[in-house]
DNA sequence: GAAACCTTAACACGTTCGTGGTAGGGTTAG
DNA sequence: CTAACCCTACCACGAACGTGTTAAGGTTTC
């Protein structure tokens, strides 16, 4: 099992030299460096970077929604205060309540019921 | 329990008017509607926009960083696959084996241990 | 020691995010 | 009816994201 630098990396992952870097420097995949500072990509490595591109594509996710999950992962408080946020019924639109309505029904209603009654 | 019309919404959380349309275009709070299509922000909308801003400057998290955690609570399969992907030990630098090491220390070592021994 | 790599730092540029503003047109309130 | 509000749809603009390129300088290879 050879390690490959960061060249040899980018032509088997199909992400260029830049961008290894630069997945690097989100905290996403960092590779083993040797003695003088070279990128030194291993299997695992590789593996990561193919699976994350195909990660990318398949749901058009960004990589910094990757690093926020990842982040999320690692921060029990974040992430228990992001859930305890989502859990209390998100996106859907509230009920809106008889007072609610009255406030903006009232005068037609009333007018209208006066008139059938 | 009255609602609100957006401005005062955004006078009793701190949002802006344009803030609290862009947040509700991000799916993250959806007022109910007047019959008319005026937004009607009740306490629960309210709420969640309070606790909403305090979790963004809380963690300094970004609008799209908590859409995204949304989208993931609701999409099973981008969760399941993004948890994978985490699982295996993202960010820590790979363990440099044995034969890493020697791809670059060879010729010195070599070099090195010939003179010691 | 020269060619071919690698490293970090920086400039550049298109895209999206976050935010404010404005315009044209309904709705509500006094 | 008029003033004050709301709506959607734009234009604008700085900050951050994603990506490529280039410069200045070590390493590895032959």
């Amino acid at each position: 099992m050879e390690a490959l630098t960061i060249n040899e990396a980018a032509s088997t992952t199909g992400w260029s030299p830049r961008m290894l870097r630069y997945v690097e420097q989100a905290g996403l995949v960092a590779p083993a460096r040797s003695p003088s500072g070279y990128r030194l990509y291993g299997a695992a490595a590789l593996q990561r970077l193919r699976t994350l591109k195909e990660l990318l594509a398949r749901f058009d996710v960004s990589l910094s929604d990757v690093a926020f999950a990842s982040r999320m992962a690692g921060d029990a408080a974040l992430r228990d205060a992001v859930q305890a946020w989502l859990k209390a019924e998100a996106s859907r639109p509230e009920d809106v309540n008889a007072e609610d309505w009255l406030r903006f029904e009232q005068d037609k209603h009333e007018k209208l019921l006066a008139a059938v009654a």
